[in-house]
RNA sequence: GGCGCAUUCGUCUAGCGGCCUAGGACGUGGCCCUCUCAAGGCCAAGAUCACGGGUUCGAAUCCCGUAUGCGCUACCA
């Protein structure tokens, strides 16, 4: 029987996830679920200063959001809990003090002020910098703001084997002693995720490349503690559009933000796995299902990725095209509730909302534009406004469209059954009366209705909007353009 | 500086020695559809596979070097 296959997803809550480190998340739980493996979670709080209040929360918003459910972590405990470091800092004292009992740590009482002269001269003298190992065979004992440092070996190499870029090979003498346990008794990253997976029995550690070259650390821990060390797997890192390393300064980089701009986890799932895997030479468009079936850490790229903006809106338009009626105007009321003008009375009317999204279906690229006020609140206000000189075609002048807009009124005005089929018609034939194109006709009536030059079609436009909203803006056109005049 | 990783159209990628005069997608341009805008359909431009050496009958694919980019080099993760 092979080892059931046990991955994590380790996030620090120093700050709200970015999509990297989402996707990181992703890929593990790809993975667990494409070989019925489990998926934990953990949280990495050994760093008490710089924890942001709400992080953790944040964190799992966005996994369940994206409908990423773990087995074990947070929320739901496990066998081999607690889940967040901070609960665990006992077993991370024994065990590091156990490693000095054993000969492969020691206590080390270096100031951080000798540290720092240590770095500076090591720069001056262009030598490599790390710690000189001055506490290393003082035999130390414990004292307040003493630290637990690994012994690290300074002759030989440590390779290990990555999953998505073979053997990576280490000088040992090039690594320091690095600290274990620091001095207010909560360990580093090193200590406690070694630690940890294996308590928690991770059988594969899939990670950001940055991690790469700490991981000889790692494997040199593992070696002492005498733990068998997992498989790695360093993923590609995702840049933005510069190629440097993603960031605030590159717009919306947490997936919140992308939440509430109006992507839907539907696409944010399937864009993120492309990011750096792939399926096929041409499959694109896959429901989270079809991903975690046919994930594979083997079709994992190694580069780099630039995430691409574009593609993911044209991405997110395909997703809102496959939601029904139904489905968008759920999700598109609390946006509308939110963002619509004030004078627009609340709550909304749903079943007006319903009559208006098919409207804008296919015009959609995110959930926010259905909210912009450009492109729908002339459905839901009284009144409009409009630059005049929209109104007018451009052959016709504003006289002739004027003229034209007075012949139009009163058959409309008579016009009993206000939808669409009877409105095109009327109007169709009407432009072929006056000698005019069709759409020398219709573009001063849309701007006229709805105060823009591009709406989805005019005919259903209209009948949405209704007889009385639609005549009473045509006059208030034609009132317009005897004023100019 | 040292160490490590990476390098195919602008971008995401396919490619694991011959199927490649390099395929798909986004974006871009054009055409069709059409009342505008979208959506959809069709077509096009776009990569001497970073560069230079090898290995081989044959290399985008294997090896070496160079260049470039990125990462790490904390009592941060």
């Amino acid at each position: 029987m092979t080892e059931e296959v046990r991955v994590r997803y380790a996030p620090s809550p120093t700050g709200f996830p970015h999509v990297g480190n989402i996707r990181t998340a992703l890929f593990n739980w790809l993975f667990a679920r494409s070989c019925g493996g489990k998926f934990i979670v953990r949280i990495e709080d050994t760093d008490v200063a710089r924890t942001v209040p709400g992080a953790v929360e944040n964190i799992l918003d966005s996994l369940k959001w994206l409908g990423i459910d773990w087995d074990e972590g947070p929320e739901v405990g496990g066998d081999y809990g607690p889940y967040f470091q901070s609960q665990r800092l006992d077993i991370y004292q024994a065990i590091a003090k156990d490693l000095v009992a054993k000969g492969y740590a020691y206590y080390c009482h270096c100031s951080s002020e000798r540290l720092a002269e240590m770095r500076a001269a090591q720069e001056a003298a262009h030598l490599p910098p790390g710690y000189d190992r001055h506490c290393r065979d003082l035999g130390l004992g414990d004292a307040p703001g003493a630290v637990i440092r690994l012994k690290v070996p300074d002759s030989g190499t440590t390779t290990f084997h990555d999953l998505i870029r073979g053997d990576i090979t280490f000088e040992n003498r090039l690594l320091d002693d690095m600290v274990l346990l620091k001095s207010d008794g909560y360990p580093t990253y090193h200590l406690a995720n070694v630690i940890d997976d294996h308590l928690m029995h991770i059988t594969h550690v899939m990670r950001a490349e940055e991690w790469i070259s700490s991981t000889p650390r790692h494997i040199m821990l593992y070696n002492a503690l005498g733990f068998e060390p997992p498989k790695f797997a360093h993923m590609p890192m995702i840049l933005g559009p510069d190629h440097s390393k993603l960031s605030k300064r590159h717009g919306s980089v947490s997936l919140t933000e992308y939440r509430e701009q109006g992507y839907l986890p539907e696409t944010m799932i399937n864009f993120l796995s492309l990011l750096g895997w792939s399926y096929d030479d041409k499959t694109e468009i896959m429901t989270s299902e079809e991903i975690q079936q046919r994930f594979s850490i083997e079709r994992i790229n190694p580069t780099s990725a630039v995430f691409d903006k574009n593609k993911l809106d044209w991405m997110n338009g395909v997703y809102i095209r496959q939601l029904s009626e139904d489905e968008l105007v759920d999700k598109v009321m609390p946006v509308l509730e939110k963002n619509l003008p004030e004078s627009v009375k609340r709550p909304i009317d749903r079943d007006y909302v319903r009559k208006v999204m098919p409207l804008m279906h296919e015009r959609l690229k995110t959930l926010q534009e259905s909210a912009l006020p450009e492109t729908t609140w002339f459905f839901f206000t009284d009144d409009i406004s409009y630059d005049a000189k929209l109104l007018p075609d451009k052959k016709l002048g504003p006289e002739g469209t004027l003229d034209m807009l007075k012949t139009v009124l009163p058959k409309l005005e008579a016009l009993e059954d206000f939808t669409a089929e009877p409105l095109e018609a009327l109007l169709r034939p009407l432009a072929a009366e006056l000698g005019l194109k069709a759409g020398q006709v219709f573009a001063p009536i849309r701007t006229a209705v709805s105060g823009l030059t591009a709406t989805p079609p005019l005919f259903g436009m209209m009948e949405v909007l209704g007889k009385d909203k639609c005549i009473r803006r045509i006059r208030e056109a034609i009132k317009i353009l005897e004023n100019e005049l």
